[in-house]
DNA sequence: GTCTATAGTCTGATAGAC
DNA sequence: GTCTATCAGACTATAGAC
């Protein structure tokens, strides 16, 4: 693999140190509630240095969510392949909750800032990504406490990353135990 | 009772008028998104006649809250006079459920703004009464699997509301169906 | 790649007439 | 209670020197 590197993950750059800045801020203060120039600042540069690397605010949201729509879109479309309902959850399932806990800054921006329906209105939409996420945990013809149990899941996988209770919690522990909540949530069995 | 109108919810009055298009542009656009201009243009009125009601951008917002903030400090006053775990953990989530199905858009509102943590820096600080909900549903001691149940808990209690598809769910059937998965959630077995 | 400087617009907020 | 008019400052974004 050559110097075209995806994301943010690949190595110390400009870019990706501007990118860690810009999430730290936005995570805080929401995406309207950052200004350029903080993000300048807290690079202890200029907006002109900023603009450099890209050439709008709104680019800078997008190259941080693309990495996760990017993983979301796979694992929707690896669930969508499965035959059983039973599989395409469980698929589904775990699929999320691994994305939510690898990109957990990410993923409560996505879910909850404003900026970002706003923002793909016209770009690859992360919404229609949800709504494929939400069909595969419903099912056809869901009675109301289905509905209101994947809606409640929903916003606890995406927002829970968030909590800085659990800013200390590991990776791999994390992922176990929301798993465990996730399908006691859904009243799934435990697997064997 | 007389004129002194608590909240927003007694009678149609210029004020109360205001508060709804402030939250109504407030739960689409976030606080920080949304300026005076554009609530006064949904009023069609000017700027002025809104600084008329409202000394500032920050009195809106904390006048859409109190109400939610007064109602929750009494569930958790109530739940902390409880003398058994399970008790209070049942006054809690009953309350705090109640609360988020009455208040859906401020819940979701004081949740996930930017701009609610920023204004309570300075007043009657609903980040105290989150976690002393959160204290009250984890008591003491909390396993890892504990905390991680009750922080989706917290997120998806108070997030769900806002979901566009429960919009046409009524009160009673969205509380009813969301206490059933939040005692699963946490384990807890259905009341007989 | 970073800078200074600036354009042009919008912001929250105020003053004062009606 | 609503208006017009205005303020000082912040905003995104651009131009061009080094």
């Amino acid at each position: 693999m050559d110097a075209a590197m995806r994301g943010d993950a690949r190595k110390e750059t400009p870019r990706s140190r501007l990118l860690a800045a810009a999430l730290a801020l936005y995570s805080r203060h929401g995406v309207n509630g950052t200004s350029l120039q903080m993000i300048a600042d807290r690079l202890g540069v200029t907006k002109a240095a900023v603009y450099h690397q890209f050439r709008s605010k709104d680019a800078i949201l997008l190259a941080l969510l693309e990495p996760l729509v990017s993983d979301m879109r796979e694992v929707v479309e690896r669930a969508e392949c499965e035959r059983t309902r039973t599989a395409q959850v469980e698929s589904v399932l775990t699929g999320v909750i691994d994305l939510a806990v690898r990109h957990r800054e990410v993923s409560a921006l996505m879910q909850a800032d404003p900026a970002v329906p706003a923002l793909h209105a016209s770009q690859s939409d992360s919404a229609a990504l949800s709504e494929r996420i939400g069909q595969l945990l419903l099912g056809p013809d869901p009675e109301p406490g289905r509905l209101i149990s994947v809606a409640m899941l929903g916003s606890a996988l995406m927002m829970t990353g968030k909590n800085p209770k659990l800013a200390a919690v590991e990776d791999e522990e994390l992922r176990r135990q929301m798993l465990v909540a996730a399908r006691r949530l859904l009243g799934l069995r435990s697997r064997g």
